[in-house]
DNA sequence: TTATCCATAAAAAACGTTTTCGTTGCATAG
DNA sequence: CTATGCAACGAAAACGTTTTTTATGGATAA
């Protein structure tokens, strides 16, 4: 085993001193044109790399941007990372990525061990447990310590970060215009506890649309789940029920899961989609897509989102620090997929 | 903003050295009692974290494990990345995940990058294009210099590591043999390339099924596409030329993707799963599980084969590094789920 | 001849730790 | 009274860099 290569083993090697070398290899003019090459012949030869903790180190930064996301099984999620990964190599950046698997206390633990020394800023989802507990001193600390935060998708207020956002509410109301546009009048909406952000904006979307529409909100036809990253069997049962129970020609989901397990129940019923009911969803994913019917749904455009927020914090990071800093809400625009789930217009 | 705490600091404040205070932070006998409690009372107060980068330095190890893989929208390699995550945390290391988006330039680029300090060991799947070049030499590079390597799922043979593997031959004969006992005869494959290696196998123990059932293999029922992690219009195109084309009554696919999209065609063709065709997939993914009717699949535990991947990087970096290594092959056992897009027995 | 300047290089400090080795002062043993 | 030992702490080296400061000769200027 070949111990790696280091600017004290070249010096040894060469018989100069380590700042020699260093130098040389900055292309210093210090440095003679002899010496200089004869290094640099060397290094590349034996294929020297610096090493990226010893910088970190010197240069008190690491060129890394943790990411914290709730969920890594989750189509949404893994289009964001995916933004931001691209993003980040573009700018020389690494990412880290850490679940907090809606975990408070991991997330946490994972912001602490990574904020000692690990990143040089954040970009986050914040996980469900942390909304309902609204605790945000960890946010705050690294904040305090001269991290940048950048928040998306579900945020919280009163943290100075800039945040990364889809108009939930106006692409919810997009999705329900639209199946109100192509004939349903009672719509269903399967939704989430209201603390959790983006359940909260959807749903506010749903009502107005059909406000806007002239159509009286009829609570019986809102069901609030609660979890939304999956849809386990006290789930399905509920939908089902809720289904059954109510009288609706066209359901509005905050995820792919909650629609295709109502498409199963639907399906199950032997009422045909979109002629007996329409279906619209959240999240354009791998299941709306490939689903059959095919699902029409509000797109989030996931990687976009990763790109944004990645640039955010890369441009932060790369100002000189300033006082008085301004924090900004960006929003991607969301996009209606029109699939089979619907009535054309 | 404050600047993070470090032990020089609380030296000077405390008026010791910085030694001094290392030690009583960690317990040392050299230091007496009261100098003790009151430096380890000052660090509580102000929530002093050792910096991570500095002890990586200085130990010259992370405690952090580079992830590559091929692509991160793909429901298996999340399940495997929670895996790994899981195990990693319970060993108190960190995980970094970088996309190699089945590039050949990219794996490089990302395993010299982390190489060179970032991490102590590596858990890869190997990109598509890096088995087509069958160039190696970033792997045995990293080997080289010390840092243990596993590989999980795309493998490929002739690297000094540990291997991670579902029994991808016997997972699809399995899933063969079961639509073989509830009556197929005529089943068609889709597949990739033979050098991607899970594509290979899970050919073979789809040949294997048949030759022990007695049937002959019929090459003009087997369709090898060219990319195993997405299905374009192109190679729908081809799904549907070849189920058109071909009589079938049982379809065995190498992904969710190809399944779906076959059950599209057949579906448009007034064809009736499972009743005129049968259909099993390997990857037991949100698709298989929500579609209608939903898929009977080859089940990869991919959360299993991360942690098992995890752990066995994890025992390399803590044992004592041993000449005359020895690298071994784990196979993960693949289970079949049955459910409606199969006959029962 | 002596002071000055320049080219080139080496030394040292710094980043934040841990750890080995000294140092200091005091109490005890001989 | 001197030597020894110990308790308590500090200094310094090391990890691998970069950068600032210092040193060394030789050439030029006064």
């Amino acid at each position: 085993m070949r111990r790696k290569l280091t600017l004290k083993l070249i010096a040894k090697e060469l018989n100069v001193s380590i700042s020699t070398v260093s130098k040389a290899l900055r292309d210093s003019p210090e440095i003679s044109e002899e010496t200089r090459e004869k290094i640099k012949a060397f290094a590349k030869l034996y294929n020297y790399r610096p090493n990226n903790i010893a910088l970190s180190l010197k240069n008190r930064k690491t060129n890394t941007i943790g990411v914290i996301i709730p969920q890594i099984v989750h189509h949404f999620f893994t289009t964001v990372i995916r933004g931001i990964e691209m993003m980040a190599r573009e700018h020389n950046y690494n990412v880290i990525i850490c679940l907090s698997n809606n975990d408070f206390d991991k997330e946490v633990l994972n912001m602490e061990l990574l904020a000692n020394g690990s990143t040089d800023g954040f970009i986050l989802s914040v996980a469900k447990e942390t909304m309902l507990k609204e605790d945000y001193h960890h946010l705050n600390e690294v904040i305090e310590q001269g991290m940048p935060v950048v928040m998306f998708d579900r945020v919280v207020e009163g943290i100075a970060c800039d945040r990364v956002l889809i108009d939930d509410k106006a692409g919810a109301k997009n999705g329900v215009t639209h199946m109100l546009k192509t004939g349903c009048r009672r719509i269903a909406i399967l939704t989430t506890k209201d603390y959790v952000s983006v359940g909260r904006l959807r749903t506010e979307g749903y009502m107005e649309a059909l406000e806007d529409f002239g159509i009286k909100v009829d609570k019986k036809l809102i069901l609030k789940l609660d979890n939304i990253d999956e849809c386990d069997e006290a789930a399905q049962k509920k939908i089902a029920d809720f289904i059954k129970k109510n009288d609706i020609d066209g359901i509005f989901t905050v995820n792919e899961l909650f629609a295709v397990n109502a498409a199963r129940f639907l399906h199950k019923e032997g009422k045909k989609i979109p002629e007996d009911v329409s279906l619209v969803c959240f999240t354009d994913g791998l299941l709306s897509e490939n689903f059959i019917p095919s699902l029409t749904t509000v797109s989030q455009h996931g990687e976009e989102m990763g790109r944004k927020a990645a640039e955010i914090l890369i441009n932060k990071l790369q100002r000189p620090e300033e006082e008085d800093e301004e924090y900004g809400t960006t929003y991607i625009e969301t996009s209606l997929v029109q699939r089979e789930s619907t009535r054309s217009l």
